[in-house]
RNA sequence: GCUCGGAUGGCGGAACUGGUAUACGCGUUCGACUUAAAAUCGAAUGGAGAAAUCCGUGCGGGUUCGAUUCCCGCUCCGAGCACCA
């Protein structure tokens, strides 16, 4: 270009539109070409536009991107948009702007933000959840699980804001009160969508041993999962038999549910369960049976209502009402013990005594049987409740279970709560009959579209705004009648409720193999061919989307769609970027960096990939240091006057001739190999192996901040020993994967290919070299030896004990020398 | 409370498998260039000390010829989970 400055918006300019108009990162499939699939956690296009979390993201991906396509894999790297979701509608419902169109803007924005960092992305790839294209499959996947009875309908307590008339998510509950009206909440009954995801819990866990992601991540998932082994005891109830003839069997549904905080709630088999002359409990400890002196059962366990006595009806009702009311953040806070005797007794199976039968709160509806034998002389809560209540607490001689209770295993993990009272998400293509029975879409019917509205806001009756769509509920659905055989159209109402946003991103890395594919989810060779994704990298959702996606894996698999039963081989989990003042970035706070200023104040794209990369360890959280930004641009502004000889460099060629070692404006022509007679030739070709052997393991082990080092430090080096064409071929091969526009305006200088140079270990022998000297451990002198007198320990010893400062510190004797050769160390033990 | 991380100069961070602690960058200081500034280039930079030398990887012990690294006991910080029977 001829330009003798370094101009970083000239040359990302040319280079981004060359790679615009050329898609040289467009990916086919190559047989007998190893391939690697890479991709981020594709993100949800915000108004703001890119953020500096994006551009490490993305720049992770990327450097890992063209460092294989360098080595010449067949790489893969897609990108997409997570656009269903509350943002977009809240931004609807303000603003009276059709979603649709919110995210068409936001995509638009976000993809000309991100060309301009210079990815390495195959743009004909994109996907978009929100787009009828994509979740027509989407909905596909549904009906897979539907027809497997994994996606399945329940009752399930529900927040609900009284104020607003409507269910609320988790997330939209803050401190027990309705975000956007502040009235308290309380929590409702009603039917909901699960998918079965605890029908996998044993291989989920079972299997996350042997992935190559961290162990935090690990660790996460198998707290998550939450195996506990244990037994199930029955307990019979006494005198129940006259009270039970009142109402028989009241609920047919003996499933209870009960909402956390988090998003997944879930559903928790009780078990069969046929009448309430028992109770069922779960305990990790059979053993300790003898010890149990009273049960508690759940606010919220059903037919609690048949077990209670008479007198103690109304204050055990009131009890559970007033749990109903609490909000998770409430009984999380109020740790002191809360209960209501029942007045009913139970038998324990063991010491065939008559126990109390207690109902508490700090006993989980959801998990186990949502009833417990308490043994307070074993168990520390047990026991303050004990203590609180005045109950007997027997110390307990342990026993062998197995006469009196099953083995059973249960989870913490629930069931996934899928339905959204929401518009704006994917349509869940189930429709009812006059019955009230659920019918699931054809799959020629797909997709179920998302009807355009004016109104965005869910309607007081809880359903999304979609009921509001007249037109749209009705659907014809074909009917086989069971006695004749034959099929009739029968006129049908829509299901209301969207999906949550997590089951569009559970399937997109498959997507991602044939995005336009109008046929199928994915195509079958193109799936056996790029899946499984090599390389996954994101932050956040440590559990809900990461296990999500191996749930729907594992289905797939079992379903013979996909070959593979791991949908992610490595992980990598990076850290934020926070403020300046280590604080989390945040409009409110004014402390947000844009990454687009830091490329339009002239630092450019590259400095800021680079910069990102060398801010530390990948997984660990930086603060962005304006500084340390420029730092990186001077190295870059280096690699270039290297390269160019730019006047901005200071120094002048007559001052710093050896800047021209090996340099002219004719590239040589046998640029291949070395003038191995010229001085330093041999240490030139040391510290260029030892740089490429440096960058290509760091960035094998995803240490790109040391990576970087290593080029500042090679570049250093060249500054003062000078650079011939393939050390500037070499940094420019090194370079490319983070800074890609200097590199590639470097390679077309020097009429070389980007090809990921190799390194032989032969260059990285020395001659000589330095043996450290230590006395009881410490540094005491350094001799210069041949490479050779390392194998002579008896030589090198005498050398050192000829040093004079050795000698100082050896004047009493010496009791033995321990040689390391490895470490080229003696140790002299006085 | 439980689980998993972490603690190294003025700052961000390096350090193989137990073997020269502080790579690289920032900052600071000095010098060159400049009328000047910026930019750039060069040099120095853990602490104490004139020096020899001593002290230094959160704290206290231990193992070892040798410990930032391994073991035991703490302190503090971060993340996740949170009455899961």
């Amino acid at each position: 270009m001829g330009m003798d400055r370094y101009e970083p918006l000239k040359i990302e300019a040319k280079w981004q539109e060359k790679w615009e108009k050329e898609k040289p990162y467009k990916a086919e499939i190559k047989d007998g070409v190893p391939k690697m699939y890479l991709a981020e956690m594709f993100p949800y296009p915000s108004g703001a536009g890119l953020h500096v979390g994006h551009v490490r993201n993305f720049t992770i991906v990327d450097v890992l991107t063209r460092f294989y396509e360098q080595q010449r894999l067949n790489v893969m790297r897609p990108f997409g948009y997570d656009t269903f979701g509350l943002p977009a509608e809240n931004y609807a419902i303000k603003t009276g702007t059709a979603p649709q169109e919110v995210t068409r803007t936001n995509i638009a924005n976000f993809c000309k933000q991100a060309k301009r960092l210079g990815y390495a992305i195959d743009w004909d790839r994109e996907v978009n959840t929100s787009d009828p294209e994509y979740y027509k499959w989407t909905q596909w996947c549904f009906l897979q699980l539907y027809k497997k009875g994994l996606a399945y309908q329940k009752e399930s307590y529900q927040w609900w804001c009284p104020e607003d008339q409507t269910v609320l998510a988790n997330e939209q509950v803050e401190n027990g009160k309705c975000w956007r009206c502040g009235h308290e909440v309380e929590k409702k009954k009603m039917k909901q969508w699960f998918f079965k995801i605890t029908e996998y819990a044993d291989e989920l866990l079972d299997e996350i041993d042997a992935l190559d992601w961290p162990d935090k991540i690990k660790t996460m998932q198998k707290n998550w999962i939450g195996r506990s082994i244990g037994a199930e005891i029955e307990f019979g109830v006494a005198g129940v038999e006259s009270r039970e003839t009142v109402s028989q069997n009241p609920h047919e549904d003996f499933e209870v549910t009960e909402p956390r905080n988090d998003g997944r709630e879930g559903t928790r088999s009780k078990g069969i369960q046929s009448s309430y002359h028992t109770i069922t409990v779960f305990t990790t400890r059979p053993d300790t049976i003898f010890g149990a002196t009273f049960l508690v059962v759940a606010p919220e366990y059903p037919g609690l209502e048949y077990i209670v006595s008479e007198d103690a009806k109304e204050a055990v009702m009131a009890y559970k009402a007033e749990a109903l009311k609490k909000s998770e953040i409430e009984r999380q806070e109020n740790k002191e013990k809360t209960g209501v005797f029942t007045g009913a007794y139970a038998i324990n199976p063991a010491t065939k005594e008559k126990i109390p039968i207690w109902v508490a709160d700090y006993v989980l509806a959801g998990y186990g049987t949502g009833a417990i034998m308490a043994v307070p002389a074993m168990d520390e809560r047990d026991r303050e409740f004990a203590d609180k209540f005045d109950l007997p607490i027997v110390e307990t001689e342990l026993c062998e279970f197995d006469q009196f209770g099953t083995p059973k295993t249960t989870y913490k993990m629930r069931d996934w709560l899928i339905s959204r009272q929401r518009y704006w998400g994917c349509p869940i293509p189930i429709a009812y009959d006059k019955d009230g029975n659920a019918h699931p879409i054809p799959e020629d019917q797909l997709p179920v579209m998302l009807p355009e509205i004016s109104d965005y806001k869910p309607d007081a009756s809880g359903r999304s705004a979609l009921a509001k769509a007249k037109d749209w509920l009705k659907v014809e659905i074909p009917v086989k009648d069971p006695k004749t055989g034959e099929t009739h159209m029968e006129e049908m109402t829509r299901e209301t409720d969207t999906l949550d946003g997590y089951a569009c991103s559970s399937w997109y890395l498959w997507r991602y193999v044939s995005p336009h594919d109008a046929e199928a989810a994915w195509d079958s060779d193109a799936i056996s061919y790029w899946a499984p994704t090599d390389i996954y990298v994101g932050a956040d959702h440590a559990v809900a989307h990461l296990l999500y996606v191996r749930f729907w894996c594992k289905f797939f698999a079992d379903m013979g769609y996909l070959p593979f039963r791991e949908p992610i081989k490595k992980l990598i989990y990076h850290g934020y970027i926070n403020a300046p003042d280590g604080k989390k970035m945040s409009k409110s706070k004014g402390n947000v960096i844009d990454p687009l200023d830091v490329i339009n104040d002239g630092y450019g794209a590259d400095t800021l990939r680079t910069y990102e990369m060398f801010i530390g360890p990948v997984e660990l959280d930086a603060a962005w240091d304006p500084r340390s930004v420029g730092g990186v641009y001077r190295f870059l502004n280096r690699c270039y006057n290297l390269c160019f000889g730019g006047e901005s460099v200071g120094a002048s060629s007559e001052e710093y001739p050896q800047l021209l070692r090996g340099r002219s404006d004719e590239p040589r022509e046998d640029g291949r190999e070395e003038r191995p007679e010229e001085d330093g030739a041999k240490d030139s070709l040391a510290l260029r192996h030892k740089t490429i052997k440096k960058v290509t393991e760091d960035i094998y082990k995803c240490q790109f901040n040391t990576a970087v080092a290593a080029l500042m430090e090679y570049v250093n080096e060249l500054y003062k020993v000078g650079a011939d064409k393939e050390d500037l071929a070499t940094l420019g091969k090194l370079l490319k994967p983070f800074a890609p526009h200097l590199a590639s305006e470097m390679l077309e200088k020097l009429d070389v290919a980007d090809e990921w140079p190799k390194w032989d270990e032969k260059y990285l022998v020395e001659d000589t070299v330095e043996v450290v000297v230590q006395v009881n451990g410490k540094l005491r002198a350094k001799l210069s030896v041949l490479a050779d007198d390392l194998e002579d320990e008896d030589k090198i010893t005498a050398l050192a004990l000829n040093d004079s400062k050795v000698q100082k510190y050896t004047e009493a004797g010496i009791k033995k020398t321990i040689f390391v050769k490895k470490a080229k160390l003696l140790n002299i033990v006085a």
